[in-house]
DNA sequence: TTGAAAGCGCTAACAG
DNA sequence: CTGTTAGCGCTTTCAA
């Protein structure tokens, strides 16, 4: 196949064309002046051998790298697939890139990830969630470039936030069943210690119902993230092989709560009738299961392209470096008919 | 917040620590020999300065990015993100990072994104797919970089090939259906220029049905990619509106089957019994489903896995870089209760 | 084991 | 409009 030959510079285009490498640098830039007939020339002349900009050259003499990195706890996931969909596109008009990572809801490994990120010399950091592991956030704030943690309302951000409660939408979830009437209501959620989100929602369910003087017992642990489908389906067998007892079941997420759905129609039981069902995270499947889900939207999307502009907004000097900013995205409850 | 003030430089940790900048250098890699003393202060005065090492500067003097490019065409996707994670973890260890696109189903993006990637010099680069515009295909073959295109087996490839046939794996499924006694099969589809892939499966389908003698003409269009549960079920509505007049129902992936598998419910038509339902790509969902779903596994991790060895293996020699590999990855059926 | 010099490819700054 | 010079931060090479 091809050769590993070496690729021609600037240098090589000059002297093809007939002028400086820095002539050539110019007619490259669609902003400076250069003489029509030399840039016709020097296009060709690039086109010719193939040239393509060395990006890594520019930016290192600019000391712009041109990235944004971005971390989140899965790919395989709508939610933060949208955000960083929203986050792309919201930084493209400013020429910049994401350098995206995963951490697989691992905070050591999301460790490891902002350091091998921040060799790469990004221009803003976006990372999940405020739980970082010490070296972590002593290397996010060092790096002193912007920084904005999503998804999530840190009670100690190191940086700009851009986010919602997860402790808030659920206690509205609640709220919503036990208007309802519904009084015995469990939740199914993971380890707390990997996901804090997921802590975080299971928390909301607690005051929630502690605040309504129901018993806020019924919790069941579905194990380490990612919780998906088959999580959610094997702790809502277990909740019905230990009896049930709860009228209605909210689960840390649409997948989860899906799994359950499932699994109650493996069983025999119908939705909403022997039980209601409350997911989170307005996945399409929300919106196509027979019974559709209630859920809660957190608007992944409008989470993503809120922090572009604050991350392009920060860069370009329109927002103030100085402050702490807070940005709440109104999460909104789906109704559903599984409850 | 933090100042945004200049990053520390190995000259400043040199000062610091009163050995030279190349003293610095071979102190951070654990394979140079520094007087063990002399690496001890120097690794202090950089913890003390907060120094982290400019991967950019790096890379620019060694000519060498560290970048492995890929694109997918979209990243809220199963079966792509987990050729992704594959592909990732299998680099980690040659010390190659993954630059991320998505092209949206979209080749003029697709050429946009090899365009602005190729200007990073990454080391190698993994598309999805075999299609590509006549300026894409110019520059991967002018980047003289090692190429692999998956998820696919195109007819001309440009580079390396890890992928599987999508036409035969919907003819085995073809095949399973009309064993199995079903004659009016349609099939749920996408238009066919965005996306070689699910063109394959339709290929597939009518090339299967015409060999056995069948009708292979109930195609329905279900629009543009990405092709998701919404389309799925507008398209089995349409379906059924027009009179079905299907035994069958073959989709191009499981999102879009299980679109298909509500519909009917809502509908009140049984699956199996009164349509059976076949997907594509062995989602979660196509396991969890009520019924399941009889689908395709196309080894999505074992792709991205395969594609990691075959990039490692070129850049360090193992494999001679003359040759155009092809890696088939067998696809496996299946069986659910929908069929 | 340590240091000095050179240069990777590009572009800002200055000069013509 | 075009050219020359210098240098971004690092590591290879050569020397001590």
């Amino acid at each position: 196949m091809r050769e590993p030959r070496k690729a021609p510079t600037m240098a090589d285009v000059a002297r093809v064309a007939g002028v400086s490498a820095m002539t050539v640098s110019r007619a490259l830039k669609s902003t400076s002046s250069v003489n029509p007939d030399t840039r016709k020339a020097i296009l060709e002349a690039a086109e010719a051998i193939g040239y393509v900009l060395d990006g890594t050259a520019s930016s290192f003499r600019l000391q712009r790298s041109g990235f944004v990195a971005a971390t989140i706890p899965s790919i395989d996931n709508a939610n933060f697939a949208a955000t960083v969909g929203a986050l792309t596109e919201g930084l493209k008009a400013a020429g910049l890139e994401v350098l995206l990572g995963a951490t697989n809801y691992d905070l050591a490994e999301e460790e490891r990830l902002i350091e091998q990120f921040l060799r790469r010399r990004p221009e803003a950091i976006v990372v999940t969630g405020g739980s970082h592991t010490d070296r972590a956030r002593r290397m996010l704030e060092q790096a002193a470039i912007p920084l904005v943690e999503t998804w999530d309302l840190p009670a100690e951000p190191i940086g700009h936030v851009v986010g919602f409660s997860n402790a808030a939408a659920i206690r509205t979830m609640v709220d919503h069943f036990a208007d309802a009437g519904y009084r015995d209501i469990a939740f199914i959620g993971g380890e707390a210690a990997r996901d804090s989100r997921g802590h975080d929602r299971r928390q909301g369910f607690v005051e929630a119902m502690t605040a309504r003087g129901l018993d806020a017992g019924r919790l069941i642990d579905a194990g380490p993230p990612p919780i998906s489908v088959r999580e959610g389906a094997l702790a809502m067998r277990a909740l019905i092989e230990r009896g049930l007892g709860a009228q209605a079941v909210i689960c840390v997420s649409d997948l989860a709560a899906f799994g359950a759905l499932t699994e109650c129609q493996r069983q025999g039981l119908a939705v909403p009738r022997d039980v209601a069902i409350g997911g989170f995270g307005a996945y399409e499947i929300a919106a196509y299961s027979v019974p559709t889900l209630t859920t809660i939207d957190a608007r992944a999307a409008e989470i993503g392209a809120e922090a572009a502009r604050l991350v392009t907004g920060l860069l370009d000097g329109r927002i103030e470096r100085t402050e702490r900013l807070r940005i709440e995205v109104p999460y909104r409850l789906l109704i559903g008919q599984s409850s």
